[in-house]
DNA sequence: AATTGGCACTCTGAACACTGGAGTGCTAAG
DNA sequence: CTTAGCACTCCAGTGTTCAGAGTGCCAATT
C-alpha cells in the first residue's frame, strides 16, 4: 500500500528531477523539502515506490527518477495546474490578437506554443467533416487549363489546375460554375461529393467529356479536405533537451516529420475530463516515440469542426506547466476562431 | 606558388575528409591514392596549402582539414560534377511525374531534394514581382463577414476574412466584385496595388466606408503575394550531421527555423554560371551559420517567376554529388512547371 | 508499528598518469 | 625536387585511484 506520504515522495521526485535532470536521493530531498521526517523514513517510502515501479533507480546506488507509471500517476492525481504568469497571458493575446486568416492564426498559434512551453509545438488543421462547401470558382489559365476553387464555409480554401481534353470557351465554364454552384452550394461535404459524382449528367453528348473531367477533380478536392494536416513549430527545442533521451533524437526527429504519424497519435488519445489527453512515454511506442510524451487538447473553429493541438517532449517534461499552457492556448484558439 | 600535384593534394584532402570526417594525413594519403612520390613529398605539399590557408591542422601534430577557403576552392576549380545514378534519376521522374498543384509540387519536390542529399532541403515559393491578377472573388460568409480571394495567373491563390463595418447584400457584392474584376483583372501586382488606392472613389459616399475596407485587403493581399515564403525539408538531417559541426546544431536549427534568415541569404546568393550559388562556412556567419555551407539553384515557374532552391548542411559535404542534385531538381521543377 | 541513527557497501564520475599510434617538421643525402 | 630517417608532439584510449552520494539493512527508540 502506497501511504499518503509516500505519494507526496513521489510528487517531489517527479519536481526534483523535472527541474534538475539528476537523480533524486532520499538525503537532497529532506534537505530541499521539510518533510519532517528523516532520511531513512524516505528511503522506506521510496522502496515502496520502487516495488510499485514508480520509480526506478538506474544504477545499483543512485537516486531514483520516475518510471513511465509514476508519471503516469502524477499527472492524473498529483500535478497541481500552475497557472500561467500574466507576461505568458500578454503573449497569447498579443500573438493570436490580430488574426488575418486561418492559415495566418494557426501559423501563429504553433509558434506561441511552442514558445511558451519550450518543447515541439502541434496544431492540427480543422477537421473539415462538417464544413459545407461555400462557393466554387473555375478560372480559365489558358483555353484547356484550368485552376479550381473550392471554398468552404470555414474559410478554407482548396485548389487545383486541370487539364482539359478540349478547348473550353468562357460561356461553357460560365455556363458549368452556375449549374456547379447550384448543385452543390450549401450541401455537407459528404453530400456534395455525391452530388459531383452524377453531375456530368446534366450536360449534352460533346460536352461530357470536358464537363467529367471538371467534376472529378472537383469532387477530389471535396474530399481531400478531409485530409488532414499539421503545423508544427518549436523542432529546434527538441535539441535542447536532447539530454533527456537515452538514444539520439534522430528518430524522434523523424517522427515529428512524418506528419502522418503524429495524425494518427492525435486521433487514438483520449481526452480527460479536463479536455486534455496525455499520453507518456512507452505508451507512445508504436509510433516511435517511446521517449516522448505527447499533451493535447482539443479545439473548436467557427464551423463546428473539431481539431487537436499540443506539445510534444521528453517524458521528463514540466506537465504542470505545459499542461497549462496547452490549456489557455486551445481556449484561446477556440475564442479566436468563434468570433471570427 | 601551388603547384598542379598540390591542387591535386587538396583534393583528395577535401574527398577523404569528407568521406572520413577524420583529418587526412600524408601516410593515409599515399596508401590510399597512386601519387607516384613519397610520403614526405606529400608533406612539403600539405606545408604549402597550408601555408596558403587551403588546409589546417586541427592540432600540432594530426592530419589536414579543408578550410572555407579550400573549400571555396575545391568547389570553383576542383569538383567534377559526380552524375546522378539512375535510381536518382529515377525517383526524380516519379516524385515529380504527378503534380497536382503548386503547393503539392513543391511539398514533394523539397522531400525529393532532402532524400537526395540527406541534407536540409530549401524551396522558396516562386516569387510573383511578374505575376498578373486572373481573378478576384468575395464571398459572403455571414452579412459582415467576407471572405476575399487573389488569384493570380501563376496559380497562387491568396485568401483573407475580412470583417465590414456595416452588413451588405448580395447585389452590392455582385457589383463590387464585377468592377474590381474589370478594374484590376490582367493587370501585374504594382499597377493592381495602385488601382486598388483609388478605387473606392467610384462608389457614392455611403458605400465607401465598406468598400474602403475590402479594396485595403485586396491592395494588402496583391502585396503580399509578394512577400516570400520557403518550405523545409529535412531538418533531422542535421542531427544526423552533427558530429560536423563544432559547436551545438541549435543555432543552425534555429536559423532554419526562422526562415526569414534563409530568404536573405538566398536572395544575396550569387549564382555561378552554371546557374549555381554556393556560400561556405563564413560566408554566411552573418547569418548565424558559420558553420554550413548552402547551395542554390534558381529555377522558373510559369508565370515567369524566378525562386530559388537548395540544400543546407554542414561545410564539410559531399559537393560534388550535392551540387549535381540541385542543378538536377532545378531542372526538372522548372520543366515541371513550365509544361503545367 | 513506525521512525531513526549508524554502518558497511556500491557505484559514478572526475582526476591523473601511462602508452601506442599517427602525424609532423627538419635535415642531409640522392 | 625528392626522399629516407629521426626526434618530437599530440590525441585517444586505458587503467587506477579517490571522494562523494546514495543505498539497504539492522538494532534501538518512541
Amino acid at each position: 500500500m502506497v501511504s499518503e506520504r509516500s505519494l507526496e515522495v513521489l510528487r517531489v521526485i517527479v519536481h526534483d528531477y523535472v527541474a534538475s535532470r539528476e537523480p533524486v536521493g532520499s538525503k537532497s530531498i529532506v534537505d530541499r523539502h521539510s518533510f519532517g521526517v528523516s532520511a531513512a523514513t524516505i528511503r522506506n517510502d521510496m522502496a515502496l515506490l520502487e516495488e510499485e515501479e514508480l520509480i526506478v533507480a538506474p544504477h545499483t546506488s543512485s537516486g531514483r527518477i520516475p518510471t513511465d507509471k509514476g508519471y503516469r500517476l502524477f499527472v492524473d492525481h498529483l500535478a497541481d495546474l500552475k497557472p500561467l504568469s500574466p507576461a505568458q497571458r500578454q503573449a497569447i493575446e498579443t500573438f493570436l490578437g490580430s488574426s488575418v486568416d486561418l492559415d495566418d492564426v494557426l501559423a501563429r498559434t504553433v509558434r506561441l506554443l511552442s514558445q511558451l512551453t519550450q518543447q515541439v509545438a502541434l496544431v492540427q488543421y480543422p477537421s473539415l467533416s462538417q464544413a459545407k462547401v461555400r462557393h466554387i470558382e473555375l478560372v480559365a489559365l489558358t483555353s484547356t487549363r484550368l485552376l479550381t476553387v473550392v471554398i468552404t464555409d470555414t474559410g478554407h480554401v482548396e485548389q487545383r489546375i486541370v487539364e482539359l481534353p478540349v478547348a473550353a470557351d468562357d460561356d461553357f465554364l460560365a455556363d458549368v460554375r452556375a449549374r456547379v454552384n447550384a448543385s452543390v452550394s450549401g450541401l455537407g461535404l459528404d453530400e456534395a461529393a455525391a452530388r459531383l459524382a452524377v453531375f456530368t449528367e446534366q450536360f449534352v453528348a460533346d460536352r461530357r467529356v470536358s464537363v467529367a473531367v471538371i467534376a472529378a477533380t472537383l469532387a477530389e478536392q471535396v474530399t481531400a479536405n478531409r485530409q488532414e494536416k499539421l503545423i508544427i513549430a518549436g523542432a529546434a527545442n527538441l535539441v535542447r533537451t536532447e539530454g533527456d533521451f537515452a538514444g539520439s533524437i534522430l528518430p524522434v526527429l523523424e517522427a515529428v516529420e512524418e506528419q502522418v504519424v503524429l495524425l494518427r497519435l492525435f486521433s487514438e488519445m483520449q481526452a480527460d475530463e479536463h479536455g486534455i489527453s496525455i499520453s507518456i512515454g512507452r505508451e507512445n511506442a508504436p509510433f516511435g516515440l517511446a521517449e516522448t510524451s505527447v499533451l493535447a487538447s482539443g479545439y473548436s473553429s467557427a464551423g463546428g469542426a473539431v481539431a487537436r493541438l499540443g506539445v510534444l517532449g521528453p517524458t521528463r517534461m514540466d506537465y504542470s506547466s505545459n499542461i497549462a499552457a496547452v490549456r489557455a492556448v486551445a481556449r484561446y484558439l477556440s475564442k479566436s476562431l468563434g468570433e471570427s
